[in-house]
DNA sequence: ACATCTGTTATAGCAATAATATAACAGTTT
DNA sequence: AAACTGTTATATTATTGCTATAACAGATGT
């Protein structure tokens, strides 16, 4: 299984996070399931045109969040580790200032609720 | 009028950021109003006790975010420049990647949506 | 007028981070 | 044995964050 990742080299965003980012969007959209083995490091360096140490880091990051266990057999593996209380907490920290810009530019409360919505529709979550 | 800004020196958030969030929740906040100066750069610089660049240039990022104009005479005013458009495809992007975490550790969309209106009860905006 | 405040600009130095390049090591698979 | 895996180490380059001085031009208060 090959994946297209689209790496923005002009990005301000470093390249280990667009590549967190990615795989952590990837998950969510269910392009990747628990027990997947993403490809190695090297693979995906050469495939994507990027070091080998970007994409360890990039690994590295997603293990130390929970996203992947890594195994010396298979690479690594998506592996979730749900430690909700811990995600609650950082994604409020998130919103509080992401809500304030919103709030400041005269984004409605049902404006965001509706943005809600519409993003957690290609997440194939709970209800 | 003197605020208190609460910085933390062992956080990996740069100051000059942690400082322009502070500002934005201000605003969300009703701290700060349209029209209110913020204290001098070398005023808050001393302080905070931080370099006085480093507050400089939490007020260009400001500035160049639409929170603030510079004037000369009276330092950095409040005054919000009202891009929705932009806004909105900035929101977008960012709960894009914060809401596939939230997903992918099992938070409901229900549980986003009451985390939303806890936060938005702070911030003054439109219903 | 003079001293003092404002933002702005320039230059320099230091530390940390991002990304790259080799290289080697210890397991696993074929 | 050869080819793969993650891991670790070292080194280099470029960029960023923060600090430190210093100076300039405009506005303000006495």
């Amino acid at each position: 299984m090959i994946i297209e990742f689209e790496m923005d080299f002009n990005s301000e965003e470093a390249l280990y996070l667009q590549l967190r980012n990615q795989i952590i969007m990837g998950i969510a959209t269910s392009q990747f399931h628990e027990g997947d083995s993403l490809p190695s490091v090297r693979q995906l360096a050469d495939h994507i045109g990027i070091n080998m140490h970007t994409v360890n880091k990039a690994y590295t990051v997603l293990k130390q969040e929970g996203f992947v266990k890594v195994d010396r057999r298979k690479g690594a593996v998506i592996a979730i580790d749900i430690d909700k209380m811990r995600a609650m907490e950082e994604l409020k920290k998130e919103l509080q200032v992401i809500l304030a810009k919103s709030s400041c530019k005269e984004i409605s409360k049902a404006e965001v609720h509706e943005l809600i919505d519409e993003i957690y529709e290609d997440y194939g979550g709970l209800e």
